[in-house]
DNA sequence: TTACATAGTTAGCAGCGCTCACATAGAGTG
DNA sequence: CACTCTATGTGAGCGCTGCTAACTATGTAA
């Protein structure tokens, strides 16, 4: 190990570790420099040798969050494997299924402050990781004549923002006034891709 | 005036348009209690008085803006005049408009623990005047057969979800990765609420 | 006038982000 | 091996926060 064990192990890795912790069990809100030291058993000056300020390590559980949600929705589309059409729609339940299961992560992964490219090396790296995904997916789609190339961003645009206002309503709170608890996220999911599908206009 | 010229005239009023301010300039994690008392000209343990704690304050500010939105797209549809469906498209142009301009208040508005009806009497009375107007447009476009109605739940849920998810992306930064930053919004909403209009599939 | 609820005050606790001066442990060098 | 240097940790402390307790002033009603 080339720079751990001075004093700790991998303090920065630690400190990471318990962010999401308690980003998972109290949101964003719940999580300090100060609890997150003492998780990770040190004092509450420690962090600042890795993390400039507090920012720093938010940017650092969202970009742990991406990782997660990048790993779920490759296990999506490889277990559907219907063509990039399909696979595009298994990772867009995915999505909505990961926010819906873990909205505390999933709202720190989208605070602008965190969530920007170059707010932490990790962060970078999880979108880079991510875009290049996605990318591939819809080049792929497209290629193969199962979405017009011609409007191919704005309906990349249209799939991208349904997906994450859908997983929004849900995790802001919306969802009983819309009656989406009693239903199946997969259900919901399914049938409101299916209406972007079709479009909305009666025939 | 009934409850007024105890000492300030009317405090509670006061709190909440100094808390507007600073969530306008600087964000939701900008406001605080003894701010606000300050711009009020009050003691910091005045507002107490007025709001049992932080969360309810937040949610007069989320309620206010909730009043403006309403405000706005009851203009816009207005202005449209196209029947309930431009009018519902008008509606969604100037939601995603308005998210853009006031970023953060919009995300003010969305948080859950400050958007839920029981979080402060400011608050249902926003929601309940939000549902009732936009419900009643929806009602209005399937009376007159601009819209499918036994699919009317799912629609609805789709639009809303594609305004919103719009909306956030703009506001969370993403708006740079999809190019969305050169364009006109107005452009892009209805380039987007076309994509739904007419759907994915090619024909 | 007196009694009372309302709306304000001051003082203070605990928690936070963050910084500074200091301590220590390992790596590199003579 | 001793010596230095830098990376990593500690403890104390500043100023901010949310919130509470005890007190005071004000307008209303009996």
């Amino acid at each position: 190990m080339s720079k751990s064990n001075y004093h700790h192990g991998d303090l920065r890795r630690a400190l990471i570790e318990a962010a999401v912790e308690l980003a998972v069990e109290h949101g964003p809100d719940g999580v300090s420099m100060r609890e997150a030291a003492r998780r990770a058993g040190v004092s509450t000056a420690a962090p600042y040798r890795h993390f400039k300020d507090r920012d720093e390590l938010m940017s650092a559980v969202a970009a742990e969050g991406h990782m997660r949600l990048l790993a779920q929705m490759r296990e999506a589309a490889e277990a559907s494997g219907e063509g990039p059409r399909g696979q595009y729609r298994a990772y867009g339940v995915r999505y909505v299924t990961f926010a819906v299961k873990h909205p505390n992560l999933f709202r720190v992964m989208h605070v602008a402050r965190w969530c920007e490219r170059d707010a932490s090396p990790e962060m970078a790296q999880a979108r880079d990781a991510n875009e290049g995904e996605v990318g591939a997916l819809i080049r792929r789609a497209s290629e193969e004549g199962e979405l017009e190339p011609d409007a191919l961003a704005t309906q990349q645009l249209a799939a991208h923002a349904l997906m994450y206002g859908l997983a929004r309503l849900y995790i802001d709170g919306h969802g009983e006034d819309l009656g989406l608890d009693q239903l199946d996220v997969q259900t919901v999911v399914e049938a409101v891709a299916d209406v972007l599908g079709r479009g909305l206009v009666p025939r």
